[in-house]
DNA sequence: TTGACATGCAGTATTTGTACTGCATATTTA
DNA sequence: TAAATATGCAGTACAAATACTGCATGTCAA
């Protein structure tokens, strides 16, 4: 794993929606871009985005290798893929801790 | 832990210079901002980045509370502190690994 | 006390990130 | 086939990140 997949995948951490969507992911897996745009909202009032904010942070999980996707005819299916966090832990944290 | 101190660890990490920062100063503790801008270069022939732009990376790892600063007269010596870290990947990572 | 040294602050330019609106494309289903 | 649905693409506006230059401040040593 290089250097720059590694930034990659602490950048795609580095949000909160993100990781709101990964821990969705990770409750109910294989939910399309809509499920994920109407997931359950913490108490604390946040509003929810626009479904092409959701879809670019998609985009941002997809480019780190976060998301394994899938297609049943026109709906998009999100899987989480934990391979590259756990390399990028390996590799860049558990030095740290 | 806030979900925004979480953030501000994962953005500190997501950032090649910034890692390379806290490892010289794991592998070295108490490094001043000149020591860590002529730090041993890796061999893949990275030039380094001016003085300013490093105390910026400072920052960036200070406010995610990741060093820990003393001073001694006019020098500035840094250490790395994991509870942040620790912590971040404890609320943050553990329930993805 | 003066010069050298370590750091900080201000400002700038460029790029990237974030969130949005509007339109286009493709696939079901009625 | 036509309407409804799911997604994608283009473009915009604003904020933040990245790297820089130049100047200022504070501290040590000659």
């Amino acid at each position: 794993m290089t250097e720059d997949q590694i930034t990659l995948v602490f950048k795609a951490l580095a949000h909160t929606e993100r990781r709101r969507i990964l821990a969705s992911l990770l409750q109910k897996p294989g939910q399309t871009l809509f499920d994920l745009c109407v997931a359950p909202d913490q108490p604390g009032g946040a509003r929810h985005l626009s479904r092409q904010t959701v879809s670019q942070h998609l985009d941002a999980l997809e480019r780190a290798g976060l998301l394994e996707i899938s297609w049943q005819g026109r709906t998009k299916i999100h899987r989480f893929e934990p391979g590259p966090l756990r390399e990028a832990v390996q590799q860049a944290l558990v030095p740290f801790l």
